[in-house]
RNA sequence: GCCGGCGUAGCUCAGUGGUAGAGCAACGGUUUCGUAAACCGUAGGUCGGUGGUUCAAUCCCACUCGCCGGCUCCA
């Protein structure tokens, strides 16, 4: 076993080392990247815990051995996140071995807000292990082990972790391909791991156990069944309490509770599981989402169409669908002598339309735009409210065109897609283009072509983007869009992917100007993605208070007293006809009351009226952010609420009761 | 599908081997009220389903359906 802190280079070298925004400094090589800090900087602030060294996170007590960039790395970064995240589940790690040593050890990553560690465990972690586990890490904590890392051979590796009955250890150690391999001690704990890590295990300050949770080792469904342990720290309590906050926000946000406190829709057992009931209310949001995408298609050049939701099987045989996606098909249905598919994807219908005439040069691009319910069967396991089911509506689009439309096409398509997200609230978005996977259909050289016109399409739109690359489709390269929530969570919605695959399938043409016949491109595109997990996303975003132009109730009239029932139903129709949805409470109710449920329904306007307004033919309005507004003429009432809206939304079709 | 947890009134939940309760909602009545819950009363459940153990099952067991948390993050 060999110390890698001990020096290993020849002794009176001296080598430079820079800090940015300090300078550089001449050391003798094997001065550790804390020294070398700490003599250009004086004391080196708690927060530090790791450093960056050309870049590469490191330790702090790694040795320096030539010429290099050295950065103190804090939790600020995502650099930083990673390491002191990775160093809590070893102090995770530590508590379990010494609260139930039987527990074997696996892997313990990082993940975006915490991280976790997976066990092999006779039994399930309960809430009172998850507790005493807990509790244990925070006296290790407390005793601020020193973190050592130590490089031995392969072989001894293994027969140490033999020796200590770590069975999962070895063998991840035989699949490593260098001869040496690191390990981090802490205490009397140590665990195989490439570091780097925190210089003591008091530098972890706010850490939580979060939950238990069974997961396959290697993630694989055939392999043995580990105990996994979530967790999460901050390097300051306040910071750790922000995230149980949010944590508890999003449970506050769940669409799957809210859908059912402001009865928007409802899956029931005896309906099917993954199958969704949209009631009255939710079904009217909805109805507004279609009416913006159908309207804003047709002005941005889309052709709407309509297809049935089954097809005879023969169609998905030429798709391909019942070859590589036969496992999220429902079995096909016996129809008289042949057999029909439940519609998995609208691209075939797509397709046959652009099939049923002969295609000019001129007439492309043609770009088709459907609302298409589409079903797919899902894990049983899988299906989690709107975000996750069975039956679903894509916002569905194909275009066609020459591959020398591609780029401005996807442009478009790009500026469309933000248009649309902007106008539901969403600021942020993340793109992300995909390449070439390993497995992929379609000539290299085509592939270069697209991408490049996908990157030119991103380039010209000015959109920053990250690389994914082999993320593509096997039948083209794409473009996926995130955007990010109220909590800032990243949702993918939007896809724009190009397909080389579907126009030889069905054999796809057009006549091009020298009178031959072309294969067209076909790009794929969806915007909200699927409308249900849209509406989901919509309601955790807004907590269930819609926009105004989105409310299912816009505004709701109250009267104090049945003394102006007459004079409400009056107020309601008056701005019923100015196209609102307003509803009336003329129950026998005190007005707090009325106030109460308009609040918990989240109408965003109440319009209150009393004997006063009745005299001055006005309302007195109250917005349910607890804002009074004041009395004032229901016109007045009108126009405020009106202006709330945007105002592509007050020419659209409106959806007045 | 797999592992673990859960399934009791419309909703949120309590409860016990001897055939069940609260609050809210619903319904009836009283009250006519000024910006987040007036008061009184009534009714409501084969305790997810099927089978088993038991003198007796909502409770224990098995199966089944559904829901919830995970099962992608790779030392």
């Amino acid at each position: 076993m060999t110390a890698a802190t001990e020096p290993e280079h020849a002794r009176g070298e001296t080598i430079e080392i820079s800090l940015p925004g300090t300078g550089t400094k001449t050391f003798q090589a094997g001065v550790t990247a804390r020294e070398a800090l700490t003599a250009m900087t004086g004391t080196l602030p708690p927060d530090v815990f790791a450093v960056t060294i050309d870049a590469i996170p490191g330790d702090l007590n790694t040795p320096l051995t030539q010429h290099a960039t050295v950065e103190p790395l804090t939790f600020a970064s995502e650099a930083g996140k990673e390491v002191y995240r990775h160093s809590s589940a070893h102090i995770l790690a530590q508590a379990v071995k010494e609260v139930f040593p039987s527990a074997n050890l696996t892997i313990g990553p990082p993940i975006d807000e915490g991280f976790y560690y997976d066990f092999a465990f006779e039994r399930p972690f309960t809430p009172e292990d998850l507790a005493t586990i807990e509790a244990r890490a925070q006296e290790i904590i407390q005793k601020n082990y020193p973190v050592q890392r130590l490089e031995m051979s392969k072989e001894d590796a293994i027969k140490l972790f033999q020796d200590k009955g770590e069975a999962f250890k070895v063998e991840i150690i035989q699949q490593i391909e260098d001869a040496t391999v690191s390990l981090y001690q802490q205490g009397t704990f140590i665990d195989l791991c490439r570091g780097p890590h925190v210089h003591s295990t008091g530098q972890v300050r706010a850490f939580k156990v979060l939950h238990g949770a069974g997961a396959y080792w290697r993630g694989d469904e055939r392999k043995p069944m580990l105990q996994r342990v979530y967790g999460t720290s901050f390097p300051t309590q306040k910071g750790l309490d922000a995230h149980l906050h949010k944590l508890e926000e999003m449970k506050r946000r769940d669409h799957r509770k809210l859908g059912k406190e402001l009865d928007l829709f409802s899956i029931q057992d005896e309906t099917g599981p993954g199958l969704i009931l949209w009631h009255p209310r939710g079904a009217r949001v909805r109805l507004l989402i279609e009416n913006f995408w159908r309207e804003a298609h047709v002005k941005h050049g889309y052709e709407l169409i309509y297809s049935p939701h089954v097809a005879r099987y023969e169609l998905w045989k030429t798709s391909g669908h019942a070859d590589y996606y036969r496992d999220n098909m429902f079995a096909p249905i016996a129809v008289d002598s042949g057999e029909y598919q439940l519609k998995p994807m609208n691209c075939p219908f797509h397709i046959m339309v652009y099939k049923s005439h002969l295609r000019s040069y001129r007439e492309l691009p043609v770009r088709y735009g459907e609302l298409g319910t589409v079903y797919r069967y899902e894990r049983s396991g899988v299906l989690h409210g709107l975000m996750r089911v069975r039956g679903f509506t894509q916002d569905d689009a194909h275009i066609f065109c020459r591959p020398d439309q591609i780029e401005s096409e996807v442009h478009k398509v790009l500026e469309f897609t933000m248009f649309v997200l902007r106008h539901f609230g969403f600021t942020e978005f993340e793109l992300y283009l995909s390449t070439r996977p390993e497995q992929a259909v379609g000539a290299q050289d085509k592939w270069d072509q697209a991408t490049r016109a996908l990157e030119a399409a991103l380039e010209r739109g000015g959109f920053p983007y990250r690389l994914d690359p082999g993320e593509g489709v096997f039948y083209g390269p794409k473009i996926d869009l995130k955007i990010r929530d109220a909590l800032g969570r990243a949702w993918q919605c939007s896809t724009v992917q190009i397909d080389f695959n579907n126009p030889e399938r069905f054999a796809l043409s057009y006549i091009g100007d020298d009178g031959a016949a072309h294969q067209p491109i076909m790009i794929h595109r969806a915007l909200l993605g699927s409308i249900e997990r849209f509406f989901g996303i919509l309601v955790e975003h807004y907590a269930g208070a819609f926009p105004v132009w989105l409310a299912p109730v816009q505004a709701v009239v109250l009267p104090i007293t049945d003394r102006q029932a007459d004079y409400a139903v009056h107020v309601r129709d008056q701005l019923a006809g100015a196209g609102l949805r307003v509803d009336l409470d003329l129950r026998n109710e005190k007005v707090g009351l009325k106030i109460r449920e308009a609040e918990k329904a989240k109408v965003p306007y109440m319009l209150v009226v009393g004997d006063r307004e009745r005299e001055a033919q006005g309302v007195s309005v109250r917005k349910r952010s607890g804002a009074k507004v004041g009395a004032m003429p229901v016109t007045e009432a009108r126009d405020l609420i009106l202006h709330d809206m945007p105002s592509e939304v007050l020419t659209s079709p409106s959806l007045s009761r």
